[in-house]
DNA sequence: CACCAGGCAAGTA
DNA sequence: TACTTGCATGGT
């Protein structure tokens, strides 16, 4: 009860602050399922460049992905950062997608949400992080992001403690917020932007909208 | 110049 | 379980 009220309250505040942010950026699944792995450690920005360059070539289309050569890949995606390793992941998703799903994300998002966070978790190059934003912000199903930022955050206002673990901060917000998709992605994105502008590794600005609450 | 960015896997102890 | 390291580009 007190941490829900508290959830709520930061929520408030930074949805003051920030107003709707409509995330993900991204116009399709496939497209949100890629930048997702691309933005693994990687400033968006650069993400945006390695996208633009797929989406320029036709690329954001798991099809044709699949036939797509390891070197041309690589040299579209290298803005984004870890490019060879990443070049894998995609690859390794796209792989699992045909194996399993036929190739198809109506099917891939129509079975049990945590059947499908296993089934993901077992793709290499997907962890935790990478797993939920693809189920909630490309499947549209309810389960929380921590990053980061999430943790930074959550550290600096006494909420968790250092030891905490992903699925502790996870099981933090579901449990203490309603089951609401649109709040999760919301509150995610709000979360990234107070990173972004406020709460970076060694910043920590008076102005933040979370300052006045202590 | 150093440090950072919407992680993850593999290795070590 | 809990650290450590490699992966790579581009901005501040």
């Amino acid at each position: 009860m007190q941490h829900a009220k508290k959830l709520w309250t930061i929520y408030h505040a930074l949805n003051d602050h920030f107003g709707d942010l409509h995330w993900w950026p991204g116009e399709s699944q496939i497209e949100i399922i890629i930048g997702a792995i691309l933005t693994q450690n990687t400033a968006w920005r650069n993400v945006e460049v390695a996208i633009d360059r797929l989406r320029s070539h036709r690329l954001l289309d798991q099809h044709k992905l699949l036939r797509i050569g390891d070197e041309e890949l690589e040299a579209l995606i290298r803005p984004s950062g870890y490019y060879r390793i990443k070049t894998q992941r995609l690859k390794n998703f796209i792989q699992f997608l045909f194996t399993y799903y036929d190739g198809r994300l109506d099917k891939l998002f129509s079975g049990d949400v945590a059947l499908l966070r296993k089934q993901l978790l077992q793709v290499k190059g997907i962890g935790e992080e990478t797993a939920d934003s693809i189920i909630l912000y490309a499947g549209d199903k309810p389960i929380f992001v921590v990053d980061a930022y999430t943790r930074r955050i959550l550290e600096r206002h006494f909420l968790i403690d250092k030891r905490a673990t992903y699925g502790d901060m996870q099981a933090y917000f579901m449990d203490h917020l309603l089951r609401d998709i649109a709040v999760f992605k919301q509150y995610h994105a709000l979360i990234v932007n107070t990173g972004k502008h406020f709460c970076t590794k060694n910043a920590r600005c008076e102005t933040c909208p979370l300052q006045k609450l202590k």
